[in-house]
DNA sequence: CCACTCAATAAGTATTTACTCATTATAAAG
DNA sequence: CTTTATAATGAGTAAATACTTATTGAGTGG
């Protein structure tokens, strides 16, 4: 074996680099300068550009790790069997992710371009298994006949709308998603639904 | 009369200042540096301190006026019969002020707290017309009966929703709300009629 | 034990940009 | 015409921050 330790705590460092970033980055913000994330990670400034030649190489690895990470997640939406079931698990995962999706959607423009395609990817993997229930269930006649890009995009719309209002909806560091799935979901499926609950 | 000529000059510099602002921040967002806007605007960079003492005073300064000319164009919206009417007159203004009401919600974390509430004044005007319309609509009997800030929020985040993303949408320099704002009304409608179209 | 490699460091550089201030030019006042 | 007031100027300053580089020191191989 060649170097191992070294392998080891070059890696170590890196991941140190990769976790607190994406910490920081969630918690405050793209803005947050390179020495805050290296003080935060507990190594020096210049180490961070030992692993990441530029700033936008490090952003570009984590919204491309995250896109990654939440894609595996939104596996699960594959086998609901409801499009009441795969929008509430839409918003599990939502929430799992939140403080960075929130980032992603709301400062997408401080990102290098090929971060705007993870977001792209992440949106399209949810419109296929959205299209693909709606449809079927458009067929079985309770559902509205729309266009389903339109209604995904509704969906899309109402439930980015609430994550970049937050502040007007929910209090500082609570989940906007958590406190108004239930509302979001009905209210959706309230529209949707060819005659609407009484 | 005292010193009416330097008045005069020094009014229409910061004129100079306040449309150069509001078209270059239109333009390209809020990020522009003061000096590019001075020499668009063909002043001395000093100059814009002469008559701001901050940046930030020049935003709240540009974000205010255009609450104020904006929340005026939106007094047509009192004179709407039916929610139809209302929204298709709400896309129209959001049409004329398409540029800068686009950096307002895409960048409004870069603005001071003061803007903010400008940005709630807006929206809590287009909700009050709309409230009342729609109740209105709901006893009716053709609308379906739903909480009337879920409404709201659905069609405010649909619309944002192709604003924010209008590069996906349309193309660089066409207005997404001109392109789209047929279909968008015309789904809106739909979700929200008791019975659609068919 | 010695020479070498390389991850890591931290002081330093270059650039950007909001803001300042001494100076200038011109209008107003006496 | 002279003096004063002030709008405007633009070179300069200070702070932030991405990135560089000479140096260090621990790990590795002989």
């Amino acid at each position: 074996m060649k170097s191992l330790k070294r392998q080891i705590q070059k890696e170590n460092t890196r991941k140190k680099i990769i976790e607190t970033a994406y910490r920081i980055f969630s918690e405050k913000g793209f803005s947050v300068a390179t020495s805050v994330i290296a003080k935060e990670a507990g190594v020096s400034h210049g180490s961070i550009f030992v692993h990441f030649p530029t700033l936008n190489d490090l952003l570009v690895c984590l919204v491309s790790e995250f896109g990654d990470k939440m894609g595996e997640s939104l596996h699960l939406l594959a086998k609901k069997d409801s499009i009441e079931n795969l929008l509430a698990e839409h918003l599990n995962v939502l929430e799992e992710y939140e403080a960075f999706y929130f980032r992603l959607i709301s400062e997408i423009n401080l990102l290098p371009n090929e971060a705007k395609s993870t977001f792209v990817i992440i949106q399209s993997k949810v419109a296929f298994h959205f299209s693909n229930i709606m449809e079927r269930e458009i067929k079985k006649g309770v559902i509205k006949k729309l266009p389903t890009h339109m209604m995904f995009n509704t969906w899309i719309g109402l439930v980015h709308y609430y994550m970049l209002n937050k502040e007007f909806f929910s209090r500082p560091n609570e989940s906007v998603l958590h406190r108004y799935k239930g509302e979001l979901l009905s209210n959706y499926m309230n529209l949707i639904n060819r005659e609407s609950e009484v």
